[in-house]
DNA sequence: CACAATCGTGAACACTCGTACACCCAGGAC
DNA sequence: GTCCTGGGTGTACGAGTGTTCACGATTGTG
């Protein structure tokens, strides 16, 4: 799985990535990799257990912090895992985009449910208290969608370049902020 | 060309399609694939060339639309090429988060392209004509990901479920509409 | 000590892959 | 009528693919 996550990290595909491939890198022969695992259908879903192990971890934290304080410390959370397991994220951004459908759906299906999750915590903020369901949908997943693009931008940027980090961070935090200014002056209709 | 956007339409990746199967459903051997292109890489960058094309034109038209309308026109503008042309857009969009990084790179650097031109775009705008270059690429890229997120949408659902693309369509226009909202009310700093 | 379980090994299997070559044939130019 | 060109065909090559199988070695347990 190590090896696997590396060659992920380093910009590989997970299906592009051979069996052969994976287990060169770990050092060991092609047939005991099923030692281990069924396929390598079988190995997707494991790093994929992982990697979302680690995803929910971080939003449990995240909401953790104070109501007023949400946005500086869902970046700062975000940062900081992102950093701290670039392997998972990595992986989970690039299965996103990845042809077996298998996985794809699986991540697409995950995101949306963390996308409803949000919804209804949103509805616990002020403003947004007696906003419709769809509405709470649209600006959530508005925010999902920042996110990733923050999370895809944290993956690129090397992780010794503070500047560089911190720079992101702040787009990341205005984007936030800016999506909520237009909260209180909100109205469903055109 | 074809043979492979329909694959590619049809839920494959570029990178996981084989020279055999395009020239199987193009209906023929696979040694005549190398009368008309160079390489497997070759046909993948004729493919960017054609879909970027008809996404600078959808570009385009977005832009001769009125000022005040600027919103409805562009989400109408979208859905309607992306519905025209789907193999194009599926084609960038699976391009985005494929393995080969040739393409991969290609795409990124034309989405950023395309958010700093819509930054300098926005700066036309009552509100924004003062805004720093930073902000102004902050709002851009958030812009650019949200409508990015809304052609998956409009992807993935069917064209012929009317009900369901005008969802897609009003959670664009409520998204677009829900940024500038904040936009009077922003202060760069915290 | 013997036994079972765990894990790694080497070889083999039946594919599929991208690419190259010699050949062929229709159609237009002279 | 000859020649050239564009595009299609059949065959072949070597490399890489996922997976299976019989076999060894190490290790903890009774």
């Amino acid at each position: 799985m190590e090896a696997a996550l590396l060659r992920i990290q380093a910009g590989e595909n997970f299906d592009s990535l051979s069996l052969r491939s994976i287990t060169k890198a770990a050092g060991v022969v092609p047939a005991a990799f099923y030692r281990h695992f069924d396929s390598l259908d079988d190995l997707g879903l494991a790093l994929m257990d992982e990697s979302f192990g680690t995803l929910r971890a971080m939003l449990r934290e995240a909401r953790r912090g104070e109501w007023t304080e949400a946005i500086p410390t869902s970046v700062q959370v975000l940062t900081g895992y992102v950093n701290d397991h670039r392997d998972h994220f990595a992986f989970i951004a690039r299965a996103r985009g990845s042809a077996s459908s298998r996985l794809r759906l699986a991540v697409l299906a995950e995101i949306r449910l963390i996308a409803s999750e949000l919804a209804t915590d949103l509805a616990r903020f002020p403003y947004l208290r007696d906003w419709s369901t769809d509405d709470l949908n649209m600006v959530a997943t508005l925010i999902v969608n920042a996110m990733i693009s923050t999370v895809e931008a944290i993956l690129e940027t090397p992780p010794d370049n503070h500047v560089a980090q911190v720079r992101v961070a702040e787009v990341a935090d205005k984007q936030l902020r800016l999506v909520i200014l237009g909260v209180p002056h909100w109205h469903s209709e055109p």
